[in-house]
RNA sequence: GACCCUAUCGUCCAGUGGCCUAGGACACCGCCCUUUCACGGCGGAUACACGGGUUCGAAUCCCGUUAGGGUCGCCA
């Protein structure tokens, strides 16, 4: 039998760090095993949920880089999958269930009685829990429907998985004390139960569950906060999984390959920022310029900078590439390449440009560069080498004011490279603006 | 409170009876590389919760204690 996973989120209008790791997983193991992956809305909850809603969870999923095989916009043979749009097929299996006499009223709701046995749970990760159900003071029936007719998650969620046909649920281990609930009802509707495998949680600095409160607890904040996507897969693959082998530094397709329940361990994790944030830039200096250049672009649209076009954005964003921790911070560090009016960074001036003799360098340099054959890194390397040996001062003389002198500010890419790269009428042209305005 | 899960550096992850005077990574502290900032390199500091067993031998197995987390909803 082929596997089948799913996703099966509420549209709260966020998606949490926990629940894209879950989905994640379930995604490795279904593409692992050629399986099926399948993304369920449960939205039993239905005057609270909107369209926004149901978008977080769509653009957050292909964010990360998940496609699902079935469900919204997939389409599928086993939907609809929306809960809010399956009433007749709750309507049938409780029918069932009431058949049986499984069901009694209370209160005007249903409750399911359980058979108040022992209940023994094989746990793919967490091993095999036998769970003592026979008191019902400490495990009371479960309700399954309210008074007004809606549908409580313990049923929908059993009958999904039943009628969806899922043979793996992995989900977060908070649903460890449920399960026991879920395969009475498993045995109660006369199916055999999928396999389980229970994920530890993901915990914030205090140790307690990750919430909305806790930054970064979001797929937005990433999103919005410049991280690439493998990055963010890649890190939180790494919370309560890894390849056994101290490799941390992964490829989403690689993670998918690697990818085995039994290497999950039972602890929960709390979640690190930096080590995101580290491995953040390791996927920036690692992936292609034109990966780069297309994680870029959002940021400098929003930014508002007049890049051109993508061929002369390029080579600008080739010489920033290796600098750069988070996308967002990307229209800072090229800004002044499109914008011939660029600030002088004030401390970086007076360093750099209004200290004695540093504006004679400048002109000495320009008029060496002026002469450059070949506007090449090697080249105006060797020129600015040359220039400062023939004053008798050392290199730093001429690559700081140089440098402050063409950016207006004293850090950013290798100096050659930049110089490469804006050309040499614009240097020239700069390198006199600088002069002028700091002559006087 | 009951039940369930967990317990290795501050954090994440290795380690499943001898190869461990416990390894890797982030963060931190030095040094080097680089006349920017990064990257990179080298080095340092820091951990097997505690107590009992089992064993020739335990971070690894068992029991207990303690601590943390989770679930006990007509939320999902």
């Amino acid at each position: 039998m082929s596997v089948r996973t799913r996703f099966a989120p509420s549209p709260t209008g966020y998606l949490h760090v926990g629940g894209a790791r879950t989905a994640l997983f379930n995604w490795f193991f279904a593409r692992k095993h050629g399986g099926t992956f399948i993304l369920r809305i449960e939205d039993t909850d239905a005057a609270r949920n909107t369209d926004a809603a149901y978008d977080v969870i769509y653009q957050g999923l292909r964010w990360l880089g998940l496609q699902w095989d079935e469900g919204p916009h997939a389409g599928g043979g086993y939907g609809p999958y929306f809960q809010s749009e399956r009433n007749a097929i709750y309507e049938k299996h409780f029918a069932a269930l009431e058949a049986k006499g499984c069901l009694y009223e209370d209160g005007g709701a249903i409750r399911f009685r359980s058979p108040r046995r022992t209940v023994v749970v094989e746990d793919l990760v967490c091993g095999r829990i036998a769970f003592d159900m026979s008191n019902p003071v400490t495990h009371p029936d479960m309700t399954i429907r309210r008074p007004d007719g809606s549908w409580i998650f313990h049923f929908v969620n059993v009958v999904d998985d039943i009628e969806m046909r899922l043979t793996h649920v992995i989900r977060g281990e908070d649903h460890l004390s449920n399960t026991p609930k879920h395969v009475e009802l498993y045995e109660a509707l006369g199916v055999k139960p999928p396999h389980f495998a229970h994920i530890p949680l993901i915990l914030n600095h205090e140790g307690k569950k990750l919430s909305k409160r806790d930054g970064g607890s979001s797929i937005t904040y990433f999103i919005d906060g410049g991280y690439a996507p493998e990055a963010v897969a890649n890190y939180i693959s790494l919370l309560g999984w890894s390849p056994k082998d101290n490799r941390e530094f992964l490829a989403l397709d690689e993670i998918r390959e690697l990818f085995a329940l039994e290497n999950i361990n039972r602890r929960s994790a709390i979640f690190d920022l930096d080590k995101c944030f580290w491995l953040n830039g390791q996927h920036l200096l690692h992936m292609s310029l034109d990966r780069f250049t297309d994680l870029a672009l959002p940021f400098l649209e929003k930014a508002g900078i007049a890049y051109g076009a993508r061929e002369a954005l390029q080579p600008v964003l080739a010489i920033v590439k290796p600098k750069v921790k988070h996308l967002s911070d990307i229209p800072d560090w090229i800004g002044y390449f499109f914008d011939d009016a660029y600030p002088f960074d004030p401390a970086a001036a007076d360093k750099a440009l209004r200290k004695p003799g540093a504006l004679e360098r400048l002109a000495q340099l320009k008029e060496a560069l002026a002469g450059v054959g070949d506007w090449t890194h090697p080249a105006l390397e060797e020129k600015l080498k040359e220039t400062a040996a023939t004053h008798g001062v050392k290199t730093g003389e001429f690559i700081h004011p140089a440098r402050v002198a063409v950016s207006g500010r004293a850090v950013g890419p290798g100096l050659y490279e930049m110089l490469e790269v804006l050309g040499r009428e614009r240097v020239l042209a700069r390198m006199d603006r600088a002069i002028a305005e700091f002559g006087a």
